[in-house]
DNA sequence: CAAGTGCTTGCTCATATGAGCAATTTCTGG
DNA sequence: CCAGAAATTGCTCATATGAGCAAGCACTTG
């Protein structure tokens, strides 16, 4: 169309600031301006197609919206949510990532649901920031994987304190050196008893590991010699999730599972909501590996990680 | 309200994307969410009350819009257009605002308008912008106030060639020395042929002179004595319009209308639309007082004079 | 000049939307 | 644990809006 006039132009802005920013119906600016209610709409359909008006969605706080639109879209996800962090170091990024992992608990769960958690740092920093939960049951999905002291059970016990019930836990190590061992430990009572909450767990928040590179506290377990490590990695592990490898095709990689005390898969693929946080750019092939198979409806990331995804996606 | 957690906030913003941006109606979006159309609706609404979504209405050109928008509504004009003008140099300002003016001529003006135009640096700037016209006659509609060379009917002449008709031309000064001499002009032939067309004029374009602080060819027309000119200041004089002369308060000073060659003020009244084309920092109140007057119903200007007039209308 | 051609305009009618309301759920403070 | 308060939800009905169309208008082009 012939550009418009300067005249059209500052009338068009008149209407548009009218309409958009007033509030005023059509049929009102057609009633002060003279012209009709269609000549009214045509303007103002006009002024959006060549770009006059424009609508910004804009983030009110450290969430990126639009990123997380379209990181959800990309990988097909339940929610995802791109957090600004002010510095990709790891610890600034598990920082709010965890905050962010903490709001949205609060957001989401009620009393009826039952809370499922992986041990480590991210969990971490998910347990300082929480400040108020329904109170709802909180199942440790997985053995410790790391140093104690990191990535202790009392993670999962503050939680649960925060909820005001007791926690389901594991005391014992995400992964042995051998199937009898690990047999072993899940006979005993307490393990017994967590292991049957899996099946009630509703929401779950687990953090991804990545192998190659690596950036997990599996693959630096001491139980996991470097001849497994370095044959599960030949294998094309990329990432795992509660103790379970995917490779970058998002295949699940069984060797090493009765070496674990963690969920099964299957009973993971059976929680209807599960919620992945991780984010930096060592991990974003394993987090990729890990939407690609489909353990995680949604995850939490960090911006650049977010738009490394979808570029890959 | 309490601040919207993570969830809600992508959410809303998905919600905004799909109808703003998408164009995707609330009943649609309901029907692919699973929520129902007034929830859609209040989602969307909190999310405008909220700032999530903002309406930014962008100048595609050289216009400042929004600005324009303002100042139409502080002085109530008809038109007003504020031009963003690369430098605040009197050359710029009057070279963009003659282009402008000259668009805005070829926008509005049709076959039926007689176009009304005084001489003048401003006019000449629009003349040479302009680039198509309809049929229209032009008639000039006051004496030559300046230097031959710079202000001369030539301008006429050239926006009537474009326009493919003949002009109507006053040769004769703005303001000479005396009555007697005025009155003698005004019985020339030629003179009469145009007074006589003033009637007719639809559309004119108007410089606007600046009496205190001195920006106007008229006041440095030797024909005015520097004592007349001391006594009109004194008078309160403010700003010039085709030999019209108004004050602070817009009312309008007749001491030497006698002595000058321009369409009569109560002729000037009756022409249905008056563009006043004028900026610059030392104009500023010399444009409001014509505002004021109501000598103009509409006005052509920069964006820093229409922010200086916005902020004392 | 005349017929054709494309563009603008305002209509009708079906659809989308908002205001206000009642039912329900969720909080809160005994 | 419960009564009352407050928020949320989805309804009805009136209003606003969009799609498609026919008339009017300007503008070619032979």
């Amino acid at each position: 169309m012939a550009q418009l006039g300067p005249d059209a132009l500052v009338r068009t802005a008149y209407i548009a600031q009218q309409h958009f920013i007033e509030g005023k119906t059509r049929i009102e600016i057609a009633a002060e301006t003279g012209l009709s209610r269609f000549k009214i709409g045509r303007i103002l359909e006009q002024a959006v197609a060549s770009g006059i008006v424009r609508f910004e969605i804009a983030s009110p706080s450290s969430l990126d919206l639009e990123l997380s639109v379209q990181l959800q879209k990309a990988y097909g996800l339940e929610r995802a949510i791109a957090v600004n962090v002010p510095a990709e170091t790891p610890e600034a990024i598990q920082q709010h990532l965890g905050g962010t992992a903490a709001d949205l608990l609060s957001e989401i769960l009620t009393d009826d649901d039952v809370l499922g958690l992986t041990s480590g740092r991210t969990v971490n920093a998910l347990a300082r920031s929480l400040r108020s939960l329904p109170r709802c049951e909180v199942v440790q999905l997985a053995g410790i994987a790391g140093p104690i002291q990191e990535t202790g059970i009392e993670t999962i016990r503050r939680v649960s304190a925060v909820a005001g019930t007791r926690p389901w836990t594991i005391y014992a190590p995400l992964i042995v050196s051998d199937a009898a061992t690990a047999q072993g430990l899940r006979r005993q009572h307490e393990l017994m008893d967590t292991f049957a909450q899996f099946s009630r767990v509703t929401v779950a928040v687990v953090a991804v590991g990545s192998w190659s590179p690596p950036d997990s506290q599996m693959v630096e377990n001491p139980a996991l010699g470097s001849q497994d490590r370095d044959a599960l990695i030949a294998r094309g592990v990329r990432a795992e999730v509660c103790a379970t490898l995917v490779n970058d095709a998002g295949r699940v990689i069984e060797d090493v599972d009765d070496r674990c005390i963690a969920i099964p898969e299957s009973q993971l693929r059976r929680i209807p909501h599960v919620i992945a946080v991780a984010g930096g750019e060592a991990k974003t092939q394993a987090i990729r590996a890990v939407l690609v198979s489909g353990l995680a409806h949604s995850l939490i990331t960090d911006a650049a990680t977010a738009r490394r995804l979808i570029g890959m996606a």
